[in-house]
RNA sequence: CGGGGCGUAGCGCAGUCUGGUAGCGCAUCUGCUUUGGGAGCAGAGGGUCGUGAGUUCGAAUCCCACCGCCCCGACCA
């Protein structure tokens, strides 16, 4: 590609709303155009790198044995009332009528369309295994998009399903899937790591994340440093204390503490530490049978509460924070001042966590505004309570697999692998015939990777102040040759057009500046758009028979004479 | 959804308090010069000042409504 029959436009300023660092480079790179909130334009330049990117995660999906199709963007609503979804999912889900009044939906994700396709089209158990894939557009109406194309509304996404006979080879296919992500992160060339995960609304069993680790990512995973123990902080066992509750030592009276509401102001106040308070979360639960529990939930005061643990304690599913009107009714206490001791044991549960159930001698909430109590104690003071794991692991608790201390590190999720078993075949009624011929619901997984994700946190992981360092693998170009007096000097011209030629021949994504601007404007967009190697042709080197080669992130161009620089960049190019 | 902020040329911004018919830098176009790190000079084009309705002789500026966008909060007791 030359650059005078190619388009891009590069921006000095990023737009003054972009936040994050890749979304201000696309968008002064010129690889993405705003269209709406959390709706982008790829341009040419941009599409380049997307497509390598899709074009890695195909190869991979298609060696790892899955059957690439393209489902429909508009899915009829009947497909989600049939799996349930269409009440669950809340208005992040798309939906719009057509000109006949009927219901439709923008696709979030595909479970049902490919539930139903093959439904109809698998009968019997010779036809399984078989996994499914398609990259494709997708909508989700996020509350707050941000973060550009990393958490926009419309993205690219890689979504693969696969059908079984058993929950055995169910889980086959599910390593080769990890094995095969594995793969992809590793030849885009990403800072990744495979973390257990929480299987949230998609539901199902088995599951892991694949996350781009970087500073700016939205979850937190912790790992072991000293073992291959990884998880999202949502799924993290924080495991009990090893030391033994220590005995009681003081008598438990009721101090005043006015004004001071949260724990780190009664630390203070009292002059304590944090790890001496028990904050008291008033939450209710309301599982889908129709009850309702409200409950205090007991963490040390340095420590916070994980709900999607503490969701999974019977009768808090569907767990909320209590509203300050049902504190009152159950309490009797604004909040602020709530605590475990002396609660009506009919009305309200009382659930600690494993660190609290180790406590003695502590502060909490007196029920009373203004007021807490201190040398508080299980089993004198208080019932003992039931303990759970409700909090999120820190950075030093000891790794669940015994091997360490976790440390803590945020990561962008860019791929989700689920082992679906039998959710959506069920309610779809999913099923083949057996060898016996007896029907049976299928076994299913679930498994995607968010392209358009990809680009950006691969920018946020490669950029400096020039602008953005991709690997050479979705570069959008892998070399640029950068003439000094194309239109000047017909020696390097004529040198520039032969490497061009030369290069092209030899399978290199090369672009060609040729434009007639300053040497400064055409370097500085080079390095703005993310181009890994850089040949300078000038016209002091080519009288020696000397090119100018330059890596993206090298201190320091080097010379090389024109026979070798093919073979240089060969070179370069298959280090990569 | 709650709180805050912002909408002026493609991008970044000033002008708004104190009403008088819109400006700066970058980008774009023309010409000349320049050509190894985002050039210089001269000239030019481009804006219903988010939308609507008011106040006023006169509104980017003041009032009201709406729309759009951004930020913060939504584990706090």
């Amino acid at each position: 590609m030359r650059t005078s029959q190619f388009f891009f436009t590069t921006l000095k300023e990023a737009p003054a709303d972009a936040e994050v660092v890749s979304q201000k480079m696309m968008l002064r790179a010129g690889y993405i155009k705003r269209a709406a909130a959390g709706i982008y334009t790829w341009m040419p330049l941009g599409l380049r790198v997307l497509r390598k990117v899709e074009n890695i995660v195909r190869e991979e999906m298609n060696n790892a044995g899955a059957l690439e199709l393209l489902m429909p963007a508009v899915q009829p609503a009947e497909l989600w009332q049939e799996s349930g979804r269409w009440e669950q999912y809340g208005p992040e889900l798309l939906r719009f009528k057509d000109r006949h009044q009927r219901e439709f939906v923008i696709g979030p994700t595909h479970e049902e369309v490919i539930t139903d396709a093959v439904r109809r089209d698998v009968k019997s158990y010779r036809q399984l295994p078989i996994h499914l894939y398609q990259i494709q557009t997708k909508f989700r109406d996020e509350i707050r998009p941000r973060f550009g194309v990393m958490r926009g509304r419309e993205f690219l996404m890689k979504d693969g399903y696969s059908f079984h006979t058993s929950f055995e080879d169910l889980k086959r296919e599910y390593g080769n899937m990890y094995a095969t992500y594995s793969r992809i992160f590793s030849r885009l060339g990403l800072r990744f790591r495979a973390v257990a995960a929480d299987t949230g609304s998609i539901g199902g069993t088995g599951s892991h994340e694949f996350h781009v680790l970087a500073d700016s990512g939205e979850d937190d995973i912790a790992f072991c440093p000293a073992s291959d123990y990884a998880a999202n902080v949502e799924l993290a066992e924080a495991l009990a204390p090893s030391t033994p509750r220590a005995a009681a030592t003081q008598t438990m009276e009721k101090v005043a503490t006015p004004g001071k509401m949260a724990c780190c102001d009664v630390a203070e106040y009292l002059n304590v530490s944090l790890e001496r308070i028990v904050k008291a979360i008033a939450v209710v639960g309301e599982p889908d049978d129709g009850s309702k529990t409200f409950a205090l939930l007991l963490l040390r005061g340095d420590h916070e509460l994980n709900e999607i643990k503490a969701s999974k304690i019977a009768g808090l599913a569907n767990l909320r924070l209590a509203l300050e009107s049902e504190v009152e009714e159950y309490l009797g206490c604004k909040p602020g001042y709530i605590g475990p001791v002396a609660v009506d044991g009919e009305k309200v549960a009382v659930f600690a966590d494993r660190t609290v159930a180790a406590m003695s001698d502590f502060v909490c909430g007196a029920n009373e505004a203004g007021f807490h109590l201190n040398g508080v104690n299980f089993g004198r003071d208080l019932p003992e309570p039931e303990v759970f794991d409700i909090r999120n692991v820190v950075a030093g608790d000891p790794s669940p697999d015994g091997k360490g201390k976790l440390e803590i590190c945020r990561g962008i999720e860019v791929g989700h692998i689920f082992q679906l078993r039998q959710k959506y075949a069920a309610a779809l009624n999913c099923a083949y015939l057996d060898e016996n011929g007896k029907s049976q619901i299928m076994e299913m997984g679930c498994y995607g990777i968010g392209v358009s994700r990809i680009v950006g946190s691969a920018i946020e992981q490669g950029n400096d102040e020039r602008g953005i360092v991709l690997p050479t693998a979705i570069a959008p170009f892998e070399v640029c040759i950068v003439p000094m007096g194309y239109h000047k000097n017909e020696a390097v011209k004529a040198a520039a057009d032969e490497l061009y030629a030369q290069l092209k021949a030899a399978g290199i994504d090369v672009i060609l500046d040729d434009r007639n601007e300053r040497p400064g404007v055409m370097f500085a967009d080079m390095e703005l758009i993310g181009i890994p190697h850089r040949v300078v042709i000038g016209e002091r080197g080519l009288k020696e028979g000397q090119l100018e080669y330059k890596g993206r992130q090298d201190a320091e161009a080097t010379m090389i004479g024109q026979s070798d620089i093919l073979s240089t960049l060969k070179e370069k190019l298959c280090a990569a």
